[in-house]
DNA sequence: ATGTTATTGCAACTGAGTTGCAACAACAGA
DNA sequence: TCTGTTGTTGCAACTCAGTTGCAATAACAT
């Protein structure tokens, strides 16, 4: 599941935390730092297991609550990627600019997408329903280029325990 | 989670599934009814339950093979409403407009929006980036004009097994 | 240095969703 | 209408992502 992610300038969590008044604790300092620097979308279990090298006391647990508490302070997003690969959810540090995530069927390929559309909605959102919007998750399915050149047909099985 | 869905035209899955070769068994009949009547989103237990009043006999694997068969087709949509209440899934009947689906992080409350910009989205992706969109998942987390004018903020547990 | 209290690790647990398999029933063809 | 094929069902056991309770630990304010 290979993809391009902008990473967030780091340090930027660790500040936070300080601001909303969290210990900064090893084992926390070492999520954050997993968080900034990572490349690709992390699932619970990816997270542990890099926290483990430097960390190799670290539970699941403590990740599991930090990322309650960052998804609740609003810096961390917690997507499904369609649950192409299973049950799990991904987690990403929030970028200065919301986009969405598109997966191919066919290869599983996930990608980002910049648009100017996902601001539009909340604006339409606020100004027609008076909601006010914090944040916008947006996961697209369907066939990407190189699939739909090469014919391949999404065969690939949308869940189940076998496909991880 | 009070909210209110158009009513897709009653008939369509079995057609569908006809065309698909699908055995029309008495369970599978049942399933379709059910989604097809839904006037909110409901879970896979939820629709057990309600196949259970006129199917006693019914499963909670039967119901799962077949969403699985009808997200498949393309004719049922996935939906998590951010896990608000849980791990559970959501399910509901394509309809013919995509809309996006709007929760309230103070009360619950989820409501559907309808918009030309997820149109924009599909059509941006399929120019820029070649990909066939087969099926948009937007969610929206925030607070809703209710909640806003009485003050409400978000004591809702995102998540956990208490808030079943 | 010390006390307060948020945070951690452990272990047991929860529950949504899955799997294997034998029995059953749709339905096409005779 | 009977019959064979095979898609579909129910059951029971299972998986595994995520949670809970609690005692031990360690930030950090004073
Ligand atoms: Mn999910
Ligand atoms: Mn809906
Ligand atoms: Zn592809
Ligand atoms: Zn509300």
């Amino acid at each position: 599941m290979p993809l391009v992610k902008q990473i967030r300038r780091r340090g930027g969590l660790e500040r936070l935390a300080k601001q909303h008044g969290l210990r900064l604790t090893r084992q926390r300092r070492l999520i954050f730092a997993i968080l900034e620097s990572a490349k690709t979308h992390l699932n619970a279990k990816q997270i542990l297991e890099q926290a483990q090298r430097l960390e190799p006391g670290i539970d699941q647990v403590t990740i599991y609550r930090n990322l309650g508490v960052l998804k609740r302070l609003g810096v961390v997003d917690e997507l499904d990627l369609l649950h192409l690969r299973g049950d799990q959810h991904y987690y990403e540090a929030r970028q200065v600019r919301a986009h969405s995530h598109v997966a191919c069927l066919a290869c599983g390929k996930v990608f980002e997408f910049y648009t100017s559309a996902i601001k539009t909605i909340d604006r339409e959102l606020e100004k027609e329903c008076g909601f006010s919007v914090s944040f916008t998750r947006i996961e697209i399915g369907g066939q990407c280029a190189a699939c739909r050149k090469s014919g391949r047909e999404a065969p690939l099985p949308r869940k189940g325990k076998q496909a991880r």
